[in-house]
DNA sequence: TGAACACTTGAATATTTGCTCATATGTTAT
DNA sequence: ATAACATATGAGCAAATATTCAAGTGTTCA
């Protein structure tokens, strides 16, 4: 019948609520937004980096010192480190043979404690 | 010799570190606290859940009419709830049929605003 | 110049993960 | 009871990803 619905998994309740759901759409920012908030999350989803964080939060370390401290390759450390350089968390500095990191941004802590906060609820 | 190192990938400027790599390691607090501040954030690195996360920021909504926003099936939006719902993010409270989501804490909010501020530097 | 050191990078691999499909559970109305 | 609706869930698959391994770049020092 012309009644049936071609999205079989989909029900239609949200015909009910459209005045709800019409009016959160139309606030809704860019697809783009979305991409790149989870992509910065994202950095912070492994265990391995938020090591890196917290310990460069103590004190600004060599690619070598992390790798020791976290007890882990200096190559793993070093991939990781792109990662977390390419969204902007982190940032290089040379002296001689060593490259120092260190945090590149003040909202770094912020988000870092209230998601303490939330798991230590 | 016995001078060679068995990981082979380690440098050894910790020890010209060590100083600074002991006092970092002092402090450093539990695996467990770093795998569960992991995992929290790995929730928030989807775009899916992103979105559904910032829907319900606006409104209490139900998984149908989440579906509908989104543009996705249904069952897509469950498993995602699902996740959401593990990590305490969102609750359910049901009304006949439907099942209505809404936010579960409070540091959500912060979590996802300083996100912002940093993706829009 | 070349050897040693600190770090980077690309390929390969094993694991994780987001979605689909099919089915199951739970609620309402008849 | 039974049909229809709303949601949940398990299996399967394709895509993403963290680490290892091997080789490369750049710096220092003899």
């Amino acid at each position: 019948m012309s009644g049936k619905k071609d999205e079989s998994l989909r029900c239609d309740c949200h015909v009910i609520h459209s005045d709800i759901v019409d009016r959160v759409r139309k606030k809704m920012p860019p697809e783009e937004m979305f991409y790149d908030l989870a992509e910065l999350f994202k950095v912070f989803g492994d265990s391995t980096r938020i090591k890196i964080i917290w310990a460069l939060f103590e004190e600004e370390m060599c690619v070598c010192d992390i790798a020791y401290l976290l007890n882990m390759t200096q190559s793993a450390i070093s991939h990781q480190l792109r990662v977390l350089k390419q969204a902007r968390l982190v940032k290089p500095r040379r002296d001689g043979k060593n490259i120092f990191y260190s945090l590149d941004d003040q909202h770094i802590e912020e988000i870092f404690n209230q998601g303490l906060s939330h798991i230590n609820e």
